[in-house]
RNA sequence: GCGCCCGUAGCUCAGAGGAUAGAGCAUCGGCCUUCUAAGCCGAGGGUCGCAGGUUCAAUUCCUGCCGGGCGCGCCA
């Protein structure tokens, strides 16, 4: 933990600079908190003097050493000097902060680990996966549930109460074009779907038998009338074609549901979009909007018998524009339906608590953490149950190419009068994965002779069944991680190769989703997703496995844990950390180590977990070296060995949290 | 046409007002009788797309341009 110490020297900072300059505190400029890229510069910095330097009419250096001189002792900081280039450095009391560290390790913190159906308020819900359930998951999925449920993570670590929902469409086009294809081009009856479900990869199964049935609508459009009436009798239910699509998707969910167990990804609750339509939220959220008149019925055009929201542009466009190319989004079709639009609106209501209704809700399984997974239902279920929804905000996990509609539901809630509301609805967007060319060509979906074209990428496609499937990938990671990890311990049993192998698989898929900004389309590439070295999760879990060794041996050896290579340490000159062997190796560890409450505010702040990523591997990185560099279990040095381990233990539980963050777990060996 | 995003080393990407622009991969050269070589050390490799502007300070902010991507449906 840094940002007490942060919190501390801007305190101070901000009180001098007000009295010492005569400064009002609201011209006090923001007191940003940097480190000098070498430890010997000091371990906190602040150009403070650069921005004074014009409204004090003095040199920066001048300024940054009368703030020195006037800084006076403050608790933790052992000195503060001003560099002759104007920065004002900051050394810590590299003993008290390392006992001080290593202390609260051992106490028990806020919550590192994940405690849902939390009723404390300011509770936020985050909606991700949300996948068709008509087909296996895909890379693409995967990147949504890796930033979704490290969202989750980061905010628990933090202390807020979170929601987990995965957004079910179960009524929507894609569904009914595996009952279209079940019925019209397989001819196969109920029992006989329910049977393949039983029997075989369902989800694989129907990936493959959707892409058939998009060809058979591109070979006589025609047919796509065929979809329309399952699409129809799907919305109204009552009929087989019905029965069959809502078993369709329960079977499907349950599927990926197994798939993101596997990655440590779960969830609360999970909505079903056949419940907002059975629920009347719709009709619901359709009255609020025509009360106050945010959507109303379109009289003439061509968009004549449709209800419709006008577009708020953000820079409303000059008078005398040609007025007439106004925007409007449909809400409800001219044939009375309601679009995808419309029904997202009731739902985002609902997480507000704005809609004064509620589901009913069922149990639908158990989680990997032995709690229960709650759904939806039509009907009334389970007496009992979480309070769900009232949200204080949300955070909607959807990549950027629903920008447009994910601002829609912002203005929604804007124009009738939330816009409390509307300000702590976060679309958290994301570019895409797409294959890289090489991976493209590997899996077909590419002509081995066609050049690369500028792009880059190929963009994966559902509908024609061209992606990489998230069980593929996560087999073809397991088995190249068991064959390295049989070879590097052959003493171990093969159950035991194998669950060492699912956790370094995990990790490498889940880092990999997580280092790129959210900005950044990802170029899938089979190989580079294969490889355990450099930047990679692997390479972070060898680090702590390394860690946890020395621990093994030193438990072995003497009978010391952790805890008691920090209760040792009273009365142990720190000559080493204190940089008395003519580098700063030891301490820089230690500070880096100390600083992951700062990374995730500011992952948190920017919702970006590239940081979180680049973090564990810069601490992972300066360990190795460190590693590499000293000798601990054989210095002979007992001081420097005991200073040495204490480091390591905090580093390894450090660096075990921050991975946890991301929802990758530490084999005891690999 | 309008909106959003991207352009930094051969490739993939960090850096988002501050100290000498970094990392991984690839290439080349070293390091396993001492805590696991999924590792470490070193070398080469940069007009930070281009042009202006703001600033004590710009790869970072603003404007324009160039190149690429995505979105703008009575699909979701």
């Amino acid at each position: 933990m840094i940002l007490p110490i942060h919190e501390r020297v801007r305190a101070r900072l901000s009180a001098v600079l007000q009295q010492l300059y005569q400064l009002p505190p609201e011209s006090i400029p923001v007191l940003a908190i940097e480190y000098p890229p070498k430890r010997e510069l000091g371990d906190l910095a602040t150009p403070v003097a650069f921005e004074l330097a014009r409204t004090l009419r003095k040199a920066p250096r001048a300024i940054a050493q009368e703030v020195a001189g006037a800084l006076g002792t403050l608790d933790g900081i052992s000195r503060v000097e001003a560099a002759p280039n104007g920065y004002l450095n900051i050394y810590l009391d590299r003993v008290a902060f390392t006992r001080d560290q290593l202390r609260r390790q051992h106490e028990p913190t806020i919550d590192d680990g994940r405690s849902t159906m939390d009723d404390r308020p300011g509770k936020a819900i985050v909606e991700h996966t949300a996948i068709n359930p008509n087909k296996a998951a895909h890379i693409g999925h995967l990147r949504n549930a890796a930033l979704g449920d490290t969202l989750v993570r980061v905010q628990q670590f933090r202390g807020v109460p979170v929601e987990v929902q995965n957004y079910i469409d179960d009524t929507g086009v894609q569904v009914a074009d595996v009952v279209v294809g079940f019925r019209e081009l397989e001819h196969k009856s109920f029992d006989e779907i329910r049977t393949i479900a039983d029997t075989a990869r369902f989800d694989y199964y129907c990936w493959d038998l959707y892409a058939r049935v998009t060809q058979w609508y591109e070979d006589d459009k025609a047919r796509l009338t065929i979809r329309a009436g399952a699409l129809h009798d799907i919305e109204h239910g009552g009929t087989e074609s019905a029965a069959i699509a809502e078993f369709i998707a329960t079977r499907i969910v349950a599927c990926h549901l197994k798939t993101m167990a596997r990655l440590n990804v779960d969830y609360d609750l999970l909505t079903w979009e056949g419940h907002i339509l059975k629920l009347q939220f719709w009709a619901r959220a359709f009255e609020i909007l025509k009360e106050k008149g945010a959507v109303y019925l379109q009289s003439d055009g061509k968009l004549a018998g449709c209800w419709v929201m006008r577009i708020e542009e953000d820079e409303p466009l000059p008078a005398d524009d040609e007025g007439d190319d106004e925007r409007e989004k449909v809400i409800v079709r001219s044939n009375g339906t309601v679009t995808y639009v419309g029904k997202d609106i009731a739902y985002q209501f609902w997480k507000f608590g704005l809609l004064g209704r509620d589901f009913h809700y069922k149990t639908f399984g158990t989680r990997a953490n032995g709690k229960v997974l709650w759904s939806t239902a039509a009907v009334p279920g389970e007496a009992s149950h979480p309070a769900f929804g009232n949200a204080a905000t949300t955070y909607n996990v959807i990549d950027v190419r629903q920008s447009y509609l994910q601002k829609l539901l912002k203005q929604a809630l804007r124009t009738l009068g939330h816009t409390e509301q509307a300000e702590r609805a976060t679309h958290f967007s994301y570019e895409m994965v797409a294959l890289s060319p090489a991976t493209a060509r590997t899996l077909g979906y590419l002509a081995a002779d066609a050049a690369d074209d500028k792009k880059g990428f190929v963009e994966v496609s559902g509908r024609r069944g061209q992606g990489v499937k998230a069980d593929d990938l996560l087999d073809t990671l397991i088995s190249r991680a068991e064959a390295e990890v049989a070879r590097r311990n052959p003493e171990f049993s093969a159950a035991d190769h194998r669950r060492i192998a699912e956790m370094i698989a995990v990790a490498a898929v889940r880092y990999f989703m997580v280092k790129y900004s959210r900005t950044k389309i990802i170029a899938f590439d089979i190989d580079e997703a294969l490889a355990f070295e450099g930047e990679s999760g692997p390479y972070l879990q060898y680090a702590v496995v390394r860690a946890q060794n020395i621990f093994a041996k030193l438990r072995e050896r003497e009978g010391l844990d952790e805890p008691a290579v920090a209760a040792k340490l009273a009365g142990v000159p720190a000559g080493e950390l204190a940089g008395n062997a003519g580098n700063h190796d030891l301490w820089a560890l230690i500070l880096e180590a100390a600083r992951l409450d700062e990374i995730v505010e500011q992952v948190v702040r920017t919702l970006e977990f590239s940081v979180l990523a680049k973090y564990a591997f810069g601490l992972a990185q300066m360990f190795n070296g460190f590693y590499h560099r000293y000798p601990i279990l054989n210095e002979e040095d007992a001081d420097a060995r005991l200073w040495r381990a204490a480091a390591v233990g905090y580093v390894r539980a450090q660096l075990t949290r921050t991975l946890g963050l991301m929802g990758i777990d530490v084999p005891p060996r690999m």
